[in-house]
DNA sequence: CATCTATATTGACATGCATCTATACAGCTT
DNA sequence: AAGCTGTATAGATGCATGTCAATATAGATG
């Protein structure tokens, strides 16, 4: 069962517990988000206005090596967060709104009327 | 600056990039529901109708000694996801639903028109 | 083809973290 | 007060992970 449809079928925190499968995809997505260098990488994608950035644009906003952010991209990447595409000698990425979505409405808590 | 506050004054990720601090004090939270005990515990606690659990509720819900759960609970108490409440001999864990709402704003992802 | 630039991969290292056992603490009950 | 139950803390251990330097790969260009 992919990432995604994990995600999608998974209730809200507040509405029932999650059984171990779904705790443990979603997790890993959180786990991805549970960095400060990758969550600073993740806005900076997504808020850029023409929807993707070259890799070279996110070295020289950190005082990382290249190998280090290019690790970060990778796990962004690998659970879905972000996705890549090589145009001539450039890697550009994206964000995966979906995934985003689905984390929001996971931790959407129901209005306290 | 707590860390409500700094959540609450983070904007949505899609928005603008988070700076250092944002990010960091965002990632403590994410990363605490990098885990899936944590994240099966926490969805333990959203979803219970009267709004508190007793710790010995969740230890039962888990193949894991009473320590790690203990652990577990104190992590999500840290970064505002919890709060906790001695009763006689008993603890009772509560959602935080504002930390949560914070977060679930944060991912909100502006809507693909 | 040789070389240069942009990005990814590998391997090493130090730190962090999930888990356990053992123990401490808090509050009840007898 | 003594003992019992529920929960937390301390300390130890093995594994995961963030970082780097070194190297590999991909594509462009001379």
């Amino acid at each position: 069962m992919e990432l995604l449809e994990i995600l999608g079928c998974s209730p809200p925190l507040a509405r029932e517990p999650l059984d171990a499968e779904q705790a443990a995809a979603v997790a890993r997505v959180f786990k991805a988000l549970g960095d400060p260098v990758r969550l600073r990488i993740l806005s900076i994608v997504a808020s850029r206005a023409g929807g993707e950035v070259c890799v070279c644009d996110i070295t020289g906003a950190f005082d990382l090596s290249q190998p280090t952010i290019s690790h970060h991209l990778k796990v962004l990447k690998e659970v879905g967060l972000l996705t890549s595409e090589r145009r001539a000698s450039w890697v550009y990425y994206r964000l995966v709104p979906e995934t985003l979505g689905e984390l929001s409405a996971l931790l959407t808590v129901p209005a306290t009327v």
